[in-house]
RNA sequence: GGUUCCAUAGCUCAACUGGAUAGAGCAACAGAUUUCUAAUCUGUAGGUUCAGGGUUCGAGUCCCUGUGGAAUCACCA
């Protein structure tokens, strides 16, 4: 139990003696008190008065005395308006220390036998990913290591989108103008070679377009009646189809994507314990589409597609077949979502996608609701906005697309001149530089993305972004490297809390970290590991002003100088613990 | 037009889900280094929380109305 709990259930039994009577849920508020009060945890008593039948300041009076006389760790009281300041006593705060530090495991919270599946990534194979993906693979992978600190097992997937118009758009271009071109033969990364292709198909679209326009045809007939792109429909019928020329090329390039992908994932450190591929899933669900069709859920209009009608849930109506009985997205979207639930015994499944898509993810719900599934309320979708830049959105069209690995290794090369123009790195050999500069830079990059509550669309400054000071990465990374030092100069002392007195601010530091299961709690129930890369910041800051002006090495007297080892220790675990959720490796040196 | 989301310091973001005098970082200015790592710390300045109403002991937070912005409403995925 926390000390916030504590005073919770201590003011509980406070009332009870004092008015005769169990507070109801909600009555007991209780939050740690702020900086400018006296006190560690506040009761806040306006929601007691109906119970006290006083004024504010004479039940909290009545509380604070009552606190004081009956609970032996509690070491004084003031009042301030309607809220009560408890102070709690040195020994109570080492003790608290003391249990924190000798878990090794502090921050994981136990297990809850829950199965949460998290699919995120979901690229195309088409194109390179950029910063928008970057943001969806950092939160993906967050949420996921977030679910697994509070106990769930977890499941991450990634659902490749592997088909369709867009892939036949590269195959031909490379046939029409590839000369036999291999990420081999031309040292390329598969998936920009690939992504270049997609780009050479526009143009070459584009200049057919203007060519018909010239020769008076209306734009948007032209641009249906383009002979490249008919092409490349034809292309897709032969996939279908399965014709083996199509297949073959079609593998072929699609596993250049794969190993350019598998290189831009490591080096942003995620993973997967499983990938789907639409090519195998996207005729699913349409099995689920015709039993709905039979039972009166869906309807069947004249040219033969099947709808739903959500007209009466305020939307629109919403194709499930088409008309020659070829599935679409929601199709295979319903299929794979029954398939999961089942094939797993899912608790909850998280979709992490873009805001642009907030519509669909709504829909299922409803249809799956509708179709009688009670799992359909265990579909979280966790909805993230745009990453945009100064200039505004980032648009292909005027180049302004920020490429994943471009900024990794613009990153990278930041933190490496940082780091060298310091100087702190003397007998460090070239490999432990090298995966220094790999943490410094993600670090930075990762924390300046999940620092943000997912849901709001964000600015990405590339000059801020590559800032080290201040509430960034590095900022963290360094308070745990500067802790490390003191530990590595500590060696063979002892370390053991309990024997001597604390500062005040040592005692608000223990007090931050006693909060640190509650916050992951707290996180993981709002999806959100921003919460996360905040405590972790205000640690940090916390233990570097109490670092500025305490000694901790120096100190002479070996009872408190023990037990400043021992909080130093505490607080760079709970650090690598909060940002490893976030994905963060912090180094013993920088 | 329907649905959903957003609006807080010059800029980027917080605010414990309704609590005290709305906090950090960046940028600006003034300081601290014979030191356990200055990628740090201290201070100054910066606000009608988009506007107006409502709910109550109490609203940045909840409910209306409006303004501004974003996404979406395909026989694309």
């Amino acid at each position: 139990m926390n000390h916030i709990d504590f005073i919770a259930s201590s003011a509980a039994s406070a009332v009870k003696a004092l008015y005769g009577t169990e507070p109801g849920p909600g009555l007991i508020q209780v939050q740690p008190t702020r900086k400018e009060f006296e006190g560690d945890v506040t009761l806040v008593v306006f929601p007691l008065l109906k119970t006290s039948r006083k004024a504010p300041e004479a039940t909290a009076q009545e509380i604070g005395l009552w606190l004081k006389d009956n609970v032996a760790q509690i070491e004084s009281y003031n009042i301030v308006k309607g809220f009560l300041n408890i102070k709690l006593s040195g020994s109570y705060w080492a003790e608290v220390l003391s249990a924190l530090a000798s878990n090794p495991e502090y921050g994981q919270l136990p297990p809850t036998g829950k199965t949460v599946m998290v699919e995120f990534s979901s690229p195309n194979t088409n194109k390179p990913l950029h910063l928008g993906h970057i943001r969806n693979n950092l939160l993906g992978w967050s949420i996921s290591q977030l679910l697994k600190a509070c106990g769930h097992n977890v499941m991450r997937v990634n659902l490749v989108n592997d088909r369709g118009i867009h892939i036949c758009k590269s195959m031909l271009a490379w046939l029409k103008c590839g000369n036999g071109i291999t990420p081999e033969s031309s040292g390329m990364k598969g998936d920009h070679l690939v992504g270049d292709f997609y780009v050479k198909f526009n143009d070459l679209f584009k200049a057919e377009v203007k060519e018909l326009v010239a020769g008076g045809m209306s734009e948007d007939d032209a641009e249906k009646n383009a002979p490249i792109l008919k092409e490349a429909q034809a292309m897709l019928v032969k996939w279908e189809q399965g014709d083996p020329e199509v297949v073959e090329l079609w593998r072929t390039m699609n596993g250049w994507v794969y190993d350019g992908f598998d290189r831009t994932y490591r080096s942003l450190g995620i993973s997967f314990d499983r990938t789907y591929y639409e090519s195998q899933t996207y005729k699913g669900g349409k099995a689920l589409v015709e039993d709905g069709l039979s039972r009166g859920i869906f309807f069947r209009a004249e040219d033969g597609s099947v709808w739903c009608d959500l007209t009466g849930d305020g939307l629109d109506r919403k194709l499930l077949l088409r008309g020659d009985g070829t599935s679409v997205y929601m199709t295979q979207d319903l299929g794979t979502a029954r398939q999961r639930f089942e094939e797993y015994n899912l608790d909850e499944m998280i979709y992490v996608v873009g805001n642009e898509q907030n519509y669909h993810f709504q829909v299922l719900k409803l249809i799956l609701g509708k179709l009688g599934f009670g799992w359909a309320d265990s579909i979280y979708h966790m909805s993230y906005g745009m990453v945009e830049l100064p200039e505004g959105k980032m648009k292909s069209r005027e180049g302004t697309v920020v490429d994943a690995d471009d900024l990794v290794v613009k990153m990278y090369n930041t933190a490496k001149e940082t780091s060298l123009e310091l100087g702190k790195l003397d007998g460090m050999s070239e490999s432990e530089q090298d995966s220094l500069f790999r943490m410094l830079s993600m670090g930075a990059m990762k924390y300046f993305i999940l620092k943000v509550d997912p849901k709001k669309t964000m600015l990405f400054d590339p000059k801020e972004s590559i800032d080290f000071n201040g509430n960034t990465g590095p900022f963290i990374q360094y308070t745990h490297a500067r802790i490390q030092s003191i530990l590595r100069k500590a060696e063979g002392l002892e370390k053991v809390a309990g024997k001597a007195e604390l500062l005040p601010k040592e005692e608000s530091v223990i007090a931050l970290l006693a909060s640190y299961p509650e916050k992951v709690r707290e996180a993981g129930a709002a999806h959100s590991p921003a919460l996360i890369a905040n405590f972790a910041y205000d640690l940090a800051k916390e233990f570097n002003q109490y670092y500025h002006d305490t000694q901790i090495i120096r100190e002479e007297d070996a009872a408190v100088r023990s037990q400043r080892l021992v909080l130093s220790e505490t607080v760079a675990r709970t650090l690598r613990h909060a940002m490893n959720i976030l994905g963060i490796e912090l180094p013993d040196r920088m």
